[in-house]
RNA sequence: GGGCGCGUCGCAUAGCUGGAUAUUGCACCGGCCUCCUAAGCCGGGUUCCGUGGGUUCAAAUCCUGCCGCGCCCGCCA
């Protein structure tokens, strides 16, 4: 087995930021010695947007004027001054090129890794009153893809689930199980032309428990008294009811553990769950409540709810009030979400918080009510909704498509294919590889797209396994496994040689060198897509230089190219990991 | 009525702290396995970047009017 010398262990930082700092004390010189006044021109050098080009760029446009002459010369007077150690300039038209050159990229390839500091990343809390469906999953595809990749660049993170185990979802599911037999239930839906598919999940409790969830809310409709049953064990619970609590998670938990079964299978896990419930046990609600009494904010309506005026805090609308306790006297959602903030930041310096863009408002109001208690607002990234072809998903309704569905379908489509394709495998091969696939496939192509972008959900986009999708990684990922098993047993202890690298190979190598500047990149601006997007450009990279640079030729192995084989493999370990991807050894 | 977001080739998607021929995938056409996994690689695109104005040496990107789509504006969660 060859193994890969520790300084090739990788996790450095900011290489691009490393390179400009390289760059920036010649290039002052430079500009000194073409005449060139002030250092406004700093800030315009930048990541090249034409990858062939070079890595920095700086385009020459505004020293025209200053020069007298046209950009183009402007950029070749200014590349002629320029001397660099880790790289070359170049004028091309009117921009200086800078490429870095080898030698710099394979030293930025050995960087040790960096300690981050902390981060506690509360994602999907989904109200545990039936299966996850497709909307659900965005959530948690996308939290734990953040979860991935925060850890992936060296920050300790702590991946939390807050369960709304009071209110009035779990309020009515554990009045429907107390109050409803099966034929009730059965018969509601039929009325309500709510089917009842069977499905190989059938008897898992959240799907077995949301019939009875959908069964209460339609007899709500047209059956007052059952508004008033659930009414009054909402009540109760928000009076911290030990009795009517317990009733609650004899109701809920087992649809939770169902559902954290499906996330499990999408390889998405928590550290740490909190419930509601526990800042009206703890009596924190009501002194949160108390201190808001306090703020310039704070108002009384006629029938003594409290609440936050917030129109000179920028919200706009038709209401602008924000009631944090209601007439009686009691907490709301929002209230113990600030109990909750509160918590939170006793566990961890950072806080990110993943909502569905129906949450902008709402969260808004509470970073402001935050404000005023004086305790920090959370990071907050928003995402758009997934919708069905026909209209919004819904629980309640039973217009959803749910996730072990979904799930099994993409493991059966992968199964078809790997069938194909391999043969040779025997069946229990088979179904694993269709497994990691099938998985992987479905949260790429969630994850690889922008969040502010809304999702129509359809069965091909959903289930594609064509290029730009997970298999396409894995595979590469796959194939730089089965090169690392033929290859045996391999001494790479004599490092990289930069002198005489093909082409692809120093593209290979460019695209590695910059991994962390792209998680690090996807993480500060919230856009884990771009990572996906650097991660499947990693997996092309290493099929080109598959191509045309042989590690192993007629039984003899090229270490050179097996270390930048190796390289890549771990890169493209390390980059599945952090986008959720299985980077399974073979398929 | 107001607030926020989105509108990029037939479909999907990147770019949007202004700069080089607007990225990538699907679909469509053609080429590449007597050597490491062809789920791969190579080649093939006249896109008024929703639309009308404006700012600029330079606009998909900034400002503004309009159109279309989504979400929100509960003493619900």
């Amino acid at each position: 087995m060859a193994v890969l010398p520790p300084c090739y262990v990788i996790l450095g930082v900011d290489q691009m930021q490393a390179l400009i700092d390289a760059v920036i004390i010649p290039m002052e010189a430079a500009m000194n010695s073409v005449g060139i006044q002030g250092d406004f021109w700093k800030k315009m050098l930048s990541r090249s947007k034409e990858a062939s080009q070079g890595d920095l760029a700086l385009p020459c446009f505004p020293f025209a004027k200053q020069l007298g002459c046209s950009p183009d010369a402007a950029a070749q007077q200014i590349a002629n001054a320029l001397e660099l150690d880790v790289g070359e300039a170049v004028a091309v038209g009117p921009y200086v090129n800078i490429r870095a050159s080898m030698d710099w990229l394979v030293t930025q390839l050995s960087k040790t890794p960096e300690s981050k500091g902390s981060i506690l990343i509360e994602h999907t809390s989904a109200n545990p009153n039936g299966p996850f469906h497709v909307g659900r999953a965005r959530n948690a595809v996308l939290g734990d893809t953040f979860v991935r990749m925060y850890r992936a660049a060296g920050y300790d993170v702590t991946s939390e689930y807050y369960v709304d185990d009071m209110g009035k979802q779990v309020g009515i599911l554990c009045w429907a199980l107390e109050n409803l037999d099966e034929d009730q239930v059965h018969n509601l839906l039929a009325e309500g032309e709510i089917p009842i598919e069977e499905s190989p999940h059938s008897a898992k409790e959240d799907h077995a428990r949301v019939l009875w969830y959908q069964a209460a809310n339609l007899l709500k409709a047209k059956d007052s008294a059952v508004d008033a049953g659930v009414t009054e064990l909402v009540q109760k619970s928000e009076e911290a009811d030990e009795d009517i609590l317990a009733r609650f998670e004899a109701a809920y938990q087992p649809v939770l553990d169902g559902m954290l079964v499906t996330l499990g299978r999408m390889g998405i896990a928590f550290d740490s769950f909190t419930k509601e419930s526990k800042f009206i046990v703890d009596g924190s609600v009501e002194i949160l409540m108390d201190q808001l009494q306090s703020s310039e904010l704070h108002g009384v309506a006629e029938n003594g709810a409290h609440y936050l005026e917030l129109e000179s805090k920028g919200v706009k609308g038709k209401s602008t009030q924000f009631y944090y306790r209601r007439g009686d006297g009691s907490s709301l959602y929002a209230t113990r979400d600030l109990a909750y903030h509160q918590h939170k930041w006793t566990r961890s310096v950072r806080l990110l918080n993943i909502l569905g863009e129906d949450h902008k408002l709402q969260s808004k109001q509470v970073c402001i009510a935050l404000d005023e208690l004086d305790i920090k607002s959370p990071e907050v990234v928003f995402y758009a909704f997934t919708k069905l072809a026909d209209g919004k998903m819904s629980t309640r309704r039973g217009n959803v498509v749910f996730m072990d569905d979904l799930l099994d379908e993409a493991q059966s489509r992968a199964l078809e294919t790997v069938r194909e394709i391999r043969a040779d495998l025997p069946e229990e091969k088979l179904m694993k590889i269709s497994e990691a696939v099938g998985v992987s496939a479905t949260r790429f192509n969630i994850a690889r797209i922008s969040p502010e972008k809304g999702i129509t959900f359809r069965w091909a986009d959903a289930l594609s396994l064509e290029a730009d999708s997970a298999p396409f990684i894995m595979y590469s990922h796959a194939r730089a496994c089965s090169i690392q098993r033929k290859a045996g047993e391999v001494d790479l202890s004599v490092g990289l040689d930069v002198t005489g690298l093909s082409g692809t190979a120093a593209d290979l190598i460019r695209r590695m060198a910059y991994m962390n500047d792209e998680l690090q990149s996807a993480i500060d601006s919230a856009a884990p897509h771009n990572f996906c997007a650097w991660l499947s450009a990693l997996a092309v990279d290493y099929n080109r230089f598959y191509r045309d640079n042989y590690v192993i030729e007629e039984g003899v192995v090229n270490v050179q190219n097996l270390i930048l084989s190796e390289l890549a493999r771990d890169h493209l370990r390390r980059g599945c990991e952090a986008v959720g991807i299985i980077p399974i050894e073979e398929m």
